[in-house]
DNA sequence: ACGCAATTGGTACTTTAGTATGAGTCTTTA
DNA sequence: TAAAGACTCATACTAAAGTACCAATTGCGT
């Protein structure tokens, strides 16, 4: 992407150049001004392209960004959230366990208290529900 | 590729038309002179915008795309895979053999198969390798 | 027609997951 | 400081999930 819009605009500014030089010998002296529109040009079409970037990002992202505030509303705790989190990566209880230094009750108690704010009755369906309401990412 | 061509002579169709207009304003006055200015801004903005927009659809549109052949690859059957949709919706093997008009052994038996061929310990762990290699949707 | 893969299903068993309950620690806040 | 909420952990269950084998049926291609 970012080397389409170099090329681009390296062409461009090749293209202005060559009407520069043919302008040369019709128009005496308006070079300056001809760059100038050519830089608002390039400028603007570079900034089109950066605002779609953002834009986009976001609405893209609105999709697998994390809605923060469903989380507090849920009341999911910071805990429970990291739990959540290593159920998406496919862990079984003992391996969160492992990965988060806590014992194996203690997931299933975060567990079991996620699938109740989840409204879940398996960790794959709340799976499938953290992603539907954007809580955690696809 | 092709669409790339496409924006590329539009560009260059663009940039004609505001040397055009950049020679006929020289003689005939700073009001017009803005006024295309302007215009060229506006066209590049909007030239910028919509190449973005296209390029990043097709970035996301990769995403969740489903790479059938990696199915075929990985030797998952219809079934099987009907099995593993199922699981991603969050059901029980119980729930899946409902929807599916079959016993829950049958399910096991499907489950088992394929996360020797996702090679996953459990079916959470085979949901997220199936998304990551692109056999399910987000 | 024969063989092969896919599909289905069963039994028996082990392993995870999930529930219920109780309880101790720690931090924050009224 | 006392109450509240978050976090931790344990025990004792029940319920799913998953494994290992075996076996019957069906459809498809040689």
């Amino acid at each position: 992407m970012k080397k389409t819009i170099l090329v681009f605009s390296l062409l461009i500014i090749a293209l202005i150049i060559f009407f520069q030089l043919s302008q040369y010998s019709m128009v005496s002296g308006n070079l300056r001004t001809e760059i100038g529109i050519a830089l608002i040009a390039i400028v603007f079409f570079i900034i089109g392209v950066y605002i779609n970037k953002k834009t986009l990002h976001k609405s893209v992202n609105t999709n697998s960004e994390i809605d923060y505030k469903k989380i507090e509303q849920l009341d999911i705790s910071k805990r429970e959230y990291e739990v959540l989190q290593k159920i998406a990566e496919g862990l079984s209880n003992k391996e969160i366990a492992e990965h988060l230094f806590l014992s194996e009750s203690t997931i299933k108690t975060h567990v079991s208290s996620l699938l109740v704010k989840l409204n879940a009755k398996r960790r794959t369906q709340a799976l499938q529900i953290a992603k539907e309401i954007h809580i955690i990412r696809n």
